[in-house]
DNA sequence: GATGAATGAGCCTTCATTCAT
DNA sequence: GATGAATGAAGGCTCATTCAT
């Protein structure tokens, strides 16, 4: 018989991993220290070692579960559109939003992240699934309306994504660092426009 | 006869900055020591320390001096070009050549700084001006095609400039970390007919 | 109904002290841990620390228990022998059986014991108490034989049976680290024909 | 150009290797830790490091530089000696002499490492080598005296000299954890008469 | 000027022991 | 009575920086 509860083991998980997104995202992978983490949760550093092995083992779940889930939640939020133009405009405003609003810390772990994949291969493989998961998705929807003749045919959903996503996630990264003049919204906008102008041919913008 | 000429200190300095460039990209910031720097440089880290008084300030003379020297490279590169659109084509192959062949470290670096960046002022700062920069001249071309009349006249160049390079500072990025499936080529190919889908006025393309 | 009788707590201390004796000859007293025990002895930390107040005890109580009751075990066993050579050369028997066969831990113990000695006095003691019952014993039964005229005379009955007990467990460590080329049955008859040609005199050889 | 004089770093090394043994016998090989070895060798930890990359490492070289080389201390001391009999006197001689008086930490030190050797295999590997190498040089001295026609015939040279061996180290144990009743010069004494009644035949006894 | 040995603070991780459930 | 989660002190080891030679 558990002493405690299974659910109040999750919930310390996750306040343990909310407490490790935090510390990471503001002092970096290396910088940060489990002390700096079993703090930040309200723990001692040996509680917080019978929830992940290492110090390695807490960055990896946030890869996971934090950027790894990107592609189902996008895929969820916009599966009740049924343009396929209108979901790629939804995609790039879910990602604005997100940035700014919903999971500010997001665009650091990111960054973080990708800092640290360089030298570590399970973290690098944390990141390729996520973006190929995303390209995948947005691949996608540009394949959909390719096939429903609403978009350019000579374009390549694959390469289109991926430029897509880099974008998103250069805008992201440059965002988080703090760069000034980087206004998402004209930013969003803007690159709403450019995929118009090239995914839609003139005669099915109406006009 | 002094013992060390101007020119010679100056040709270990770079020697020094190269080795400190491979091994950050290598290992990231944190990761490298002074010795390992000192040892790609084929010197005692005592006399490291007379060209460097601190690990940080490697960091920060190669973000001013490697990073921070993009802009005017660019501009460099690419003065002989008169019209704006063959200019900003030219940049955009300017860098996946870069990437690719010339510089490979570049990416790396971009990536290593930026995570530095969460924490350090000064290296924040460095890939500001960067950023800055390369956004100003960008946006300096595509302002003198509006004014020519060659570009569409409701872009706005600073977004639009930011927008092209964060794409491209994502895209190498992604490439350093390893992602797979990122064709750098084809990514070009379908920047460039993005760009000019969005910025040539239909008219103008059949010129 | 009291729920543990105390027939049962006294197994399960039994059981404990065994997983303890596995454990610490495997790893030796500082690597083991508490956990080790515990798990060995399939019983939960908690419980076993209601039998055992220290990980210490647990190694105090071996030492008495285990290498403590040596003397006496010797005792019983050869009490039936009369004849003071024919016991001597029992006990002989006895270690290297022991040895080999009933209780292969036993020598281990004694090691790590003595290890730890070093260090700890109460363990320093019960391993005196061990080889002073010891030796007490095989004098008793040298000194016998002095006294009833079949050994020779001029023998230190202490010093004898101490050297024959620094011998039979310093064969016993060798034994239990692995060194090689140690061979107990050939070992075990050279010391008997030793011992032989030392205390009986030559006329009661050809008896 | 180094900057200390080999001669310095060797005098260094073996200041450090006193002090490991100094404190490893002291408190024993788990309990002993980097810090107290380093005070005791008035150094810092990092200093230290710089001789030896791991605790392990100290205790090895001890095995190996302090324990392992007494084969050949042994043979170069009882070289002079012709008389297989005076030379294997002298061997018991040097024995108890040693423990007693040139080298006290010695025997410690070789109670300590065989704890240790259980688990750790270079460790182990290190006093097999002294073992064996003590065992043939003993071994080497018996076989001679047999051939010389001065030792019994039937005696096996091998099995002897383990067993004087490890009544040796059996007794250096015993005596280095403080067992009373120990006595010594007693013990080697009793050993030698065993040894001459056993190896040597009555005639040549001149009595 | 150059060298690389020395310093020592600090990090990740472990584990004996306690105690809420 | 039993459980095993929590505590936190301590240990091995690293490395930026200094400085005697």
């Amino acid at each position: 018989m558990p002493k405690v509860s299974p659910a109040h083991k999750e919930r310390r998980r996750e306040a343990i991993l909310n407490a490790a997104m935090e510390v990471f995202i503001t002092k970096g992978y290396q910088v940060a220290t489990v002390g700096d983490i079993a703090q930040q949760a309200q723990l001692s550093v040996g509680a917080l070692y019978r929830y992940f092995p290492t110090k390695a083992d807490l960055m990896l779940a946030l890869v996971r579960e934090r950027l790894g889930r990107a592609p189902e939640l996008f895929a969820r939020m916009t599966r009740s559109v049924d343009d396929p133009w209108e979901r790629l405009v939804r995609c790039v405003e879910l990602f604005t939003t997100a940035l700014r609003v919903r999971h500010p810390g997001t665009g650091r772990l990111l960054l973080v992240t990708m800092a640290e994949a360089v030298q570590h291969g399970e973290i690098r493989q944390g990141l390729h699934d996520r973006f190929a998961g995303l390209v995948e998705y947005v691949a996608g929807i540009i394949a959909e309306g390719i096939a429903r003749g609403r978009f350019r045919q000579d374009a390549d959903p694959q390469t289109v994504a991926a430029l897509l996503l880099a974008m998103a996630d250069g805008v992201a990264v440059y965002w988080v660092t703090g760069t000034p003049d980087v206004e998402l919204n004209a930013m969003g906008q803007s690159l709403v426009a450019m995929l118009r102008s090239y995914l839609l041919p003139e005669p099915l913008l109406k006009e």
